[in-house]
RNA sequence: GCGGAUGUGGUGAAAUUGGUAUACACGCCAGACUUAGGAUCUGGUGCUUCACAGCGUGGAGGUUCGAGUCCUCUCAUCCGCACCA
């Protein structure tokens, strides 16, 4: 009988379905691993980039199961988000259900792929009883002040009609739809991520060698800690007066304390408030106004690319160590979300400043020595111009100069970071409504626990004009929580990277318990930290950062006691068709519903873990792929050879050259599986090495070997091609090679003779071979005698016996 | 600009501590079986060369008996951040 894919697939996935093979067990006195594939967004089809991320993944949960782990090993639906309300708005269709729609086909997609995922721990984020868990942990930062509304300046996508947070915009666009995002000043409610930088960027020591170096070096990026000194410019009389005594003066952040005697003028970003009031009381030149207000309205990546360009503010401010009078300006290159939106510049020794210093004709003071006088000096030196700090060393200087602002209460020592708070409402529908309430008495209320969850209404109407909450006729008219008067629901909703940073918690909680908690403690301590988290480089910052933040906030809110959500990371590679990513509108994609129909789950699976190793970008390959059905139809049909229907025990003396040989690569394949499946996912490897046993097996043909060759390869193909392999493992061995782990026989490498390269200068002129046994004379003059051409006229001034590997002479 | 990676046959890729470079697979070539083959099986396949031999892991040096692997410099490609004061 020929191999036939889908009769023995779905066969096993129906059994597998009966057995409720894969649910994790309620014994807590177990080992445990929790792997997780990244969930996806329930899109309406599977992609390869799934296939890719769910075949790894499975492999790993097999591999554990087998060893005897009590294995977590689930899947769910990051199911809220503007795709369905784009199809709402295109297709005419119910977000809710084009949601559900898309999660019952999906499903099945995943089950045809034989992935051992619990089912009982199956949730869509778009679920109420998720929501309702959720909404209770923001109502929790709330009242713990983790959580706040306030106006800000925030990144605005027009064509997603909503907010963005500061990780969602990339190049100055948005993430989704890559439109290019405005800064719009807005409410918005903001969990303080900032207050857990210092906690965030350490913490990336305990995930070294656990994690990818280039994901911390980008968490590390991104947090952006940098220490120095934070200091008030005052304002002179005569301009305090011009601002009507409004403002006193302006605090900046420098990263250089030892430069302060060079700076030379000021710059405020264009949103600072004493710009806008100056503005606002047309204090400055009507075209220079302008001029502001138009840098003001450009786009991060606008201003990023332009010039540098700036204005005389007309007012002044003293220097706090000279009592210098020092210009104010206005720069389109200073930040209004960094350090206060102001800075003091040292044009001497920063390049910016001196670019701009150049442009505008402001004067240059140089206080470290050293460099060219036409460039920026940046490098370190001896200061000069530093009244009493002349002569010493700028490094030197830096702790001088705060030391001395901190004494005369001028300043202090201070640390900022990149890391800007994480804005978490959306102006969408299609989200979990943020369950805060507006009164006009009692301000902005938490709505009551036993409230939640707050729902979305069903009949609502989605146009893409504007927020479908705020317009529905009756959904946001409610009381309040408080006091009981009218009152008006906010019609925001949570971003759904909110739902994303807790739902590893909600798996690990027992189903059992998921009306009655949102995160049980003694579950997650129990399963958590996943130990293997695998997913797409792309939420190298987003996800991961987000997920970590939330577990430390939850942790501090006393839900769970861990510090770290995910053990291990490991960022699979993007799959690729013609060196491109595969992608609808280049219409280079590969079906996977297609591909399994042709060659069944079991070639799909082969093929994406052995043509590449999972972190590398995967090269597709429509004749490699039909190469892995060929080696699948090849251990079908050696399933004849197997005479034994146990592991047969083999006296490996008598067994002839190539039976040993066959053995000996068999058992290296069962070797090398431990390193693969626990540390390098250098599946590609494993596999090559089974395919080798097979090759040697087949050089062969004492039934025993076989019989043992194939109960190993079995074994250790399982995780990866689970249905073949178990429909045989059936057949032969009933199963009992798939239940333990199998120990490593030491004997079959021992070998008879040993074949050694032999080398002159290091080159390779010929080899021997010498038995096992031989002594390092013997060796040599064996050596010796075999490349008699390559010594002739030669003198052997060195002889180095490498043992097992080669014999090197050195010859003159 | 800053940070992180990656460069090995025609292709995807292997290669403990430095120890026979190119395992495994795809492709290609030849052959067998076949009415036929996009099926299956066997053999071959880094480059130059009739051969001897020489050259080969982006490039140039270095350390070493010996370097894909270690060190220095350099080039190319990819990714991330991007005026963070």
């Amino acid at each position: 009988m020929s191999y036939n894919p889908s009769e023995i697939e779905n066969k096993w996935q129906k059994i597998w379905e009966d057995e409720g093979a894969f649910e994790p067990l309620d014994d807590y006195s177990k080992k445990k691993k929790y792997i997780l594939s990244m969930f996806p967004f329930p899109s309406g089809r599977l992609h390869m980039g799934h296939v890719r991320n769910y075949s790894i993944g499975d492999a790993m949960a097999r591999y554990y199961r087998k060893q005897d782990y009590n294995v977590l090993h689930p899947i769910g639906w990051d199911a809220f988000g503007m795709p369905a309300e784009n199809a709402a708005i295109k297709h005419n269709r119910d977000p809710k259900e084009w949601t559900y729609s898309n999660i019952d086909y999906m499903r099945k997609e995943l089950n045809s792929l034989g992935l051992s995922f619990s089912k009982t721990r199956e949730f869509a984020t778009c679920d109420p009883l998720y929501t309702k868990w959720e909404q209770e942990f923001i109502i929790k930062m709330f009242k713990e002040k983790l959580l706040f509304r306030e106006s800000t300046i925030v990144n605005w996508c027009e064509d997603c009609h909503t907010v963005l947070a500061n990780e969602q915009v990339e190049e100055g666009c948005c993430w989704r739809c890559d439109n290019e995002v405005e800064q719009k000043e807005m409410d918005g409610y903001y969990l303080n991520i900032i207050k857990y930088s210092d906690e965030l960027l350490d913490d990336l020591k305990l995930l070294e060698d656990k994690w990818p170096s280039q994901v911390l070096t980008m968490q590390k990026n991104w947090i952006g800690k940098s220490q120095g000194l934070e200091f008030g410019f005052k304002l002179t009389n005569e301009s305090k007066e011009k601002l009507e005594n409004k403002f006193d003066g302006f605090e900046v952040f420098t990263t250089r304390p030892d430069t302060i005697y060079g700076v030379t003028y000021t710059a405020l970003a264009p949103e600072h408030p004493i710009v806008k009031s100056l503005i606002k009381n047309s204090l400055l030149d009507e075209d220079v106004a302008q001029k502001i207000t138009e840098i003001s309205n450009m786009s991060e990546i606008e201003r990023a690319k332009a010039d540098k360009e700036g204005y005389y503010l007309g007012i002044d401010v003293t220097h706090p160590l000279t009592g210098e009078s020092i210009p104010v300006w206005v720069a389109n290159f200073v930040l209004a979300s960094y350090g206060g939106g102001a800075v003091m510049s040292v044009p001497a020794h920063d390049e910016r400043d001196f670019e701009f210093a150049t442009k505008y004709n402001l004067p240059i003071k140089r206080v470290i020595e050293g460099g060219d006088e036409n460039i920026a000096y940046t490098n370190e030196g001896n200061l000069i111009n530093s009244s009493k700090l002349n002569g010493i060393s700028n490094i030197k200087a830096k702790i001088e100069v705060i030391k001395l602002m901190e004494e005369k209460k001028l300043g202090k020592g201070t640390t900022n970071f990149k890391l800007r708070n994480w804005g978490i409402s959306r102006q969408r529908y299609w989200g979990a409504p943020i369950p805060f309430v507006h009164c006009d008495d009692c301000g902005l209320v938490a709505e009551k626990t036993e409230n939640l969850p707050i729902t979305l209404p069903d009949d609502v109407e989605i146009t893409g004009e504007g927020n479908p909450l705020d317009n529905h006729p009756t959904w946001k008219h409610c009381s309040c929580p408080n006091c009981g008067k009218d009152a008006i629901r906010e019609t925001d909703t949570l971003d759904t990277f909110v739902q994303s940073s807790w739902y590893q918690f909600r798996y690990a909680t027992n189903p059992k318990k998921w009306e009655s908690c949102g995160i049980d403690k003694e579950d997650v301590n129990y399963w958590l930290g996943v130990d293997q988290y695998i997913g797409g480089i792309e939420h190298a910052i987003l996800h991961l950062l987000y997920a970590r933040f939330f577990t430390k906030v939850l942790r501090d809110l006393d839900y769970i006691n861990i510090d770290e959500p995910f053990e291990k990371l490991l960022t699979q590679g993007m799959v690729l068709k013609d060196g491109k990513k595969m992608s609808k509108s280049i219409g280079n994609t590969v079906d996977p519903d297609k591909l399994i129909a042709k060659y069944g789950a079991d070639t799909a699976r082969l093929f994406t873990l052995f043509a590449a190793p999972p972190t590398k970008e995967l090269e597709w390959n429509d004749s490699a792929v039909e190469g892995s059905f060929r080696f699948i139809k090849k251990l079908y049909d050696r399933k004849n050879k197997v005479t034994s229907n146990t592991l047969p025990i083999i006296e490996h003396k008598s067994l002839d050259k190539n039976a040993k040989e066959a053995r000996a690569k068999v058992y290296d394949a069962l070797k090398k599986s431990e390193v693969v499946y626990q540390n390098s996912f250098a599946f590609n490897t494993l596999i090559a090495s089974c395919m080798e046993a097979l090759n040697a097996l087949d050089k062969q043909d004492n039934g025993d070997v076989w019989s043992e060759g194939i109960y190993i390869i079995l074994h250790l193909l399982e995780p990866i091609i689970p249905h073949i392999t178990t429909e045989l493992s059936q057949e032969l061995f009933g199963r009992a090679n798939l239940k333990n782990s199998i120990k490593v026989l030491d004997e079959v490498f021992v070998k008879d003779s040993i074949v050694l390269a032999v080398s002159i200068n290091g080159k390779r002129r010929g080899e021997i071979e010498v038995d096992a046994g031989a002594s390092k004379d013997e060796i040599l003059e064996m050596a010796k005698a075999s490349v008699p051409k390559w010594l002739e006229d030669k003198k052997i001034v060195k002889e180095i016996v490498v043992p097992n590997k080669l014999v090197n002479l050195v010859v003159k």
